[in-house]
RNA sequence: GUCCCGUUCGUCUAGUGGACUAGGACUCAGGAUUUUCAUUCCUGCAACAGGGGUUCAAUUCCCCUACGGGAUACCA
């Protein structure tokens, strides 16, 4: 029904996925999918000092590895590819020459010197920071022989001067900016490339993308955007700006105050489920108190007039609950494949299924996140280190009355249920008369390495016979 | 500085011109369950930034102030 809809994500390869971009591409998607429009990815990677080598692969891999499929995009090439702007370069400069053409941009030849120069001094003056306008004024010849004489320029917009330009934000109705506090915007640098400003108009036209969705940081350039589709007699698109994601400072987002790159996260053990549903309500929110969805269930509650109008502070906290439930909730295969790799990466052997599957079914409870999850079943493995404390609970003599019970009763027979291990709790607890703190506190301690924890049955179950036998024996004084 | 955007518990948020004693979640505190730990469950703490209007009535509409954020690059 909405097929001509087309939305887009934009990133720039400078490194990592941020969870702000995330969210970003997650609300794109989310509208594709709902309106049965297309999500295309577009890498603005038109600033070749901030390129950062791998960064494409890597934010390829970790938009997969979070399950946001898009439709048209590198490695799936559509209609209107390709989806590298350095790629498109000859594309820009036609456009920019075209401008040129038509007399609403301008060759400048100010260097950067000069206008940082001027820009300190307007500061220090009190002024606007703004480009003077100076290379506006350059006949034709004047250009010509700069350019002969292989000086190197910029392309400048030719901004209105005067009045002002009223457009619509899908969220927050009228916005109004004067035009004089607008500057002649850079559209094609001195290397050849295009700013942002101009690429992204130019690719958002020609890619057919009939909205924009992005962070609030472009609000303020949006006059320009419009002037450049109102010059090339383009429809411009909707726009919609979001809220930023903020520090708990309240400052913008930022990696010097924690995490903020998706991949990270992902290592860490959150999961794709839990990061995609904790950025998904930061800034917007279904009727209804509800706030456990999958991916599909978003889709479906999705819509763009419930997102928020101000900034949304992420809180590890309610990250770290979320993710905790999950671990807890989603299917015991998936966590157990999932937490595999963290066990590897400990050296620890989990090539016993059942062994294995015991030892999640328990840590998974207490983790909330999965790298988590190897400080939570170390003490299944190898062997336990015991405090001079420790050992001094050891050597009383109730202590060592439950051990060797425990040794003689566990060697009678190979295999044990839980509920075998429960009656011989009960049987024991009673035959030594031996109750409470005093029974399970060195029992667990010998067996698990702490006073706490779960049920001695699970603990064996997990164990087996033989271990728990040897760790017990290991607890029996000499004389 | 200037322009633009925003403002409900500490945080994410629901909410409506009168049903609001402002709801949910996280955190925190207390309790129940459990031999202990974790889980689970229950209870509690805690907010409409301030001031003016409009109205019979404002958290909800308007204005101002304060505060926060963004932009002000040959970065995106």
């Amino acid at each position: 029904m909405n097929g001509d809809i087309r939305v887009r994500f934009a990133p720039s390869p400078t490194g990592y996925l941020h969870v702000g971009s995330l969210r970003t591409a997650l609300y794109n998607y989310l509208y594709a999918r709902k309106v049965g429009g297309k999500f295309i990815l577009r890498i603005e990677d038109t600033d070749r000092t901030r390129f950062v080598e791998g960064s494409v692969e890597n934010l390829l891999k970790t938009l997969k590895n979070i399950g946001l499929e898009y439709d048209e995009g590198p490695e799936k090439e559509g209609e209107y590819g390709p989806y590298f702007q350095s790629e498109r370069t000859e594309l820009y400069k036609k456009y920019a020459d075209e401008l040129i053409n038509k007399g609403v941009a301008y060759h400048c030849f100010c260097t950067k010197e000069k206008l940082d120069k001027m820009r300190k001094e307007q500061i220090a003056n009190k002024e606007d920071p703004k480009y003077d306008g100076s290379c506006r004024k350059l006949t034709e010849s004047e250009v010509q022989e700069k350019i002969k004489k292989g000086e190197s320029y910029v392309i400048r917009l030719k901004i209105p001067l005067e009045g002002e330009i009223t457009f619509y934000d899908l969220l927050r109705e009228k916005v109004t900016f004067p035009w004089n506090m607008v500057d002649d915007q850079v559209l094609m640098k001195s290397d050849g490339y295009p700013t942002y400003h101009l690429a992204n108009v130019v690719d958002d036209h020609l890619m057919k993308i009939t909205h924009v969705i992005r962070g609030e940081e472009w609000l303020s350039s949006v006059p320009k955007h419009l002037y450049l589709y109102r010059v090339f007699n383009w429809k411009p698109p909707k726009m919609l700006h979001l809220p930023l994601l903020l520090n708990p400072d309240k400052s913008k987002l930022s990696k010097r105050q924690g995490d903020v790159a998706v991949e990270d996260f992902l290592n860490k053990g959150y999961l794709p489920e839990t990061l995609i549903n904790f950025v998904a309500l930061l800034g917007w929110h279904p009727k209804g108190d509800r706030e456990l969805f999958t991916l599909t269930e978003l889709v479906k509650e999705f819509s763009l007039k419930r997102i928020n109008k101000a900034g949304a502070v992420f809180d590890i906290e309610k990250l770290n609950w979320m993710n905790a439930h999950y671990i807890r909730h989603l299917k015991l295969d998936y966590i157990i494949n999932r937490s595999r790799t963290y066990f590897e990466q400990a050296g620890l052997d989990i090539s016993d299924d059942k062994k294995y599957k015991k030892i999640i079914t328990f840590a998974r409870e207490r983790v909330s996140h999965l790298d988590d999850i190897i400080r939570q079943s170390m003490m299944f493995f190898g062997d336990l280190e015991f405090s001079e404390e420790d050992k001094r609970l050891f050597s009383q003599k109730t202590s060592q009355k439950i051990f060797l019970y425990w040794i003689r009763e566990l060697n009678n027979k190979n295999e044990w249920s839980d509920e075998e291990i429960n009656n011989l709790v009960k049987k024991s607890s009673e035959e030594l008369e031996i109750k409470g703190k005093d029974f399970y506190f060195p029992l667990r301690l010998a067996l698990f390495g702490s006073s706490h924890g779960p049920d001695i049955s699970i603990i064996i179950g997990i164990l087996g016979k033989d271990t728990a036998v040897s760790r017990l024996k290991n607890c029996i004084n000499p004389e």
